[in-house]
RNA sequence: GGAGAGAUGGCAGAGCGGUUGAAUGCGGCGGUCUUGAAAACCGUUGAAGGUUUGUAGCCUUCCGGGGGUUCGAAUCCCUCUCUCUCCGCCA
């Protein structure tokens, strides 16, 4: 969410910031609704207001005996009123917060002008595609060696875009996501969490899924509904709402290895083949919670944990500054972290690291006590450290052998007790 | 699933339907004392919103969420959620 009172100063000079993101603020409105609460809770104010003062002598007055009937009187003439104002407040407000809730944040200045993926920027490169002296497959062929990778087995438990992992391959995806855990509890200091994967509809607010992407979630069919995370992200970054915590305790760093679940509405005929894009996929999720003042130093730290995995597994990258017209909606300014897939000849996206800076913060109001003794907003920020399916996918390509096997990335070898694997 | 108890400020924990935004303790902050620190003592300390040039005043709201009774609700009623205890069931 937006600061309310960058809102209500200017919200033609918002309207103009965000018509850069591709956004239709509709300003003109937002000021009418602001004009008309600002009357009527003042209205409201003044009458509860009376309202007290009037109490307070029926009190007094009955306490020493007295006659409360003016009072009384004056009571009943309120009543109306203030009971109309008060409708009417709580339904403008409700308008207002509707129409900040689906606005999205505001890009950092650094952040490139562009309309689609194709205006994103790269900052910077890691290793080289390797050469290759034979014919590539891609992870589906590789995989249906001894249906190390099963899609039709799952279509059949199923449906669409899921997928049986067996034996090595099933272990291979498993230590790639102990790895990605060790390397940031042991040498990047983040504290591991093991989270719901079921959170509640003002989780998903908080992180900003809801009430725009609903249609992205799965969600049970209860009256009170529980939300599938799409991301760890969600339960992760919402520990922290509705919390002050002291200024010594920044920052928070937190892991999580979870699943995630995603309907994938809208994206029918992308990505069908291989486990590219899945419903159900595991990601290893980095947050940071963060004192206004380092955000952007932590957005750096938390890309640079995230590439530690990929030049550890030696997989070549590189990382793009997602443009205005392809950053998410709560993020203030994201890196993707797009890993080399020899079989499609290109860079796949692989992680997204975003600072939100404190646009989660004031949905969740997780704050932090600072010097002023005022609870002050903090920032969060979070990234893929990485999608473990997507890595997976990128090592069986990158790794694969003349024969079809695929030889185990040095690092993974103690986690898989052999140097190759094959169906 | 059955029976009962509870949800109050950063934390713990009082609270008769009207002067309770809320006792008390801890923590935090400021001060006295001290070479410094601790201890002790004194003072201070909730959040959100509105108004405003204003972190000054003034006003409003908030005691788990929602609804109700009442001139007036932290206090009474209904309901939902969550927590705890006992019984049953169960990975």
């Amino acid at each position: 969410m937006l600061d309310p009172q960058l809102l209500r100063k200017d919200p033609e000079a918002v309207a103009k910031r965000l018509k850069a993101q591709s956004f239709d603020f509709d300003w003109q409105r937002y000021a009418d609704l602001e004009n008309r609460r600002k009357q009527v809770q003042s209205d409201v104010e003044a009458m509860q207001g009376d309202r007290n003062r009037i109490s307070k002598q029926i009190g007094k007055l009955k306490r020493d005996g007295g006659n409360v009937e003016q009072q009384m009187e004056q009571m009943s003439q309120l009543a109306d009123g203030l009971k109309s104002g008060q409708d009417d407040l709580a339904s403008l407000q409700a308008e207002l917060s509707e129409l900040a809730a689906g606005t999205p944040n505001l890009t950092h200045e650094s952040v490139p002008i562009g309309s689609n993926e194709d205006d994103n920027v790269e900052v910077r490169k890691w290793g080289t595609p390797r050469a290759f002296d034979f014919d590539v497959k891609d992870h589906v062929d590789l995989g249906s060696a001894g249906a190390m990778l099963d899609f039709d087995m799952a279509a059949k438990l199923t449906g669409s875009r899921f997928v049986v992992m067996q034996g090595q391959m099933a272990r291979l995806h498993r230590a790639l996501a102990q790895f990605m855990l060790d390397v940031h509890t042991q040498e990047h200091q983040y504290t591991e969490y093991n989270v719901p994967f079921l959170v509640n509809p003002d989780s998903l607010h908080g992180t900003g899924q809801l009430p725009k992407f609903e249609d992205d979630q799965f969600r049970t069919t209860d009256d009170s509904p529980y939300y599938l995370i799409p991301t760890a992200e969600v339960p992760l970054t919402n520990m922290f709402r509705e919390r002050i915590v002291e200024e010594a305790d920044l920052p928070y760093r937190c892991v999580a290895h979870t699943p995630c679940f995603r309907r994938e509405a809208g994206s029918y005929g992308r990505d069908t083949r291989g486990m590219i894009r899945q419903h159900q996929f595991e990601k290893v999720e980095l947050v940071h919670i963060v004192h206004p003042e380092n955000s952007y130093e932590a957005l750096e730290e938390l890309v640079g944990n995230a590439e530690k995995i990929l030049q550890k597994l030696e997989l070549p990258y590189r990382t793009v500054t997602l443009c205005t017209g392809d950053i998410g909606f709560g993020a203030a300014k994201t890196y993707d972290i797009e890993v080399w897939l020899p079989a499609q000849d290109t860079y796949r996206e692989i992680s997204s690291c975003s600072n939100c800076e404190d646009f989660q913060a004031r949905r969740m109001k997780a704050r932090f006590r600072g010097k002023s003794g005022k609870p002050e907003l903090v920032h969060t920020l979070n990234g893929s450290g990485l999608a473990v399916g997507r890595t997976l996918v990128a090592v069986i390509e990158n790794y694969q052998q003349k024969d079809g096997s695929i030889s185990v990335p040095e690092v993974l070898r103690s986690y898989l007790g052999c140097d190759r694997i094959s169906g």
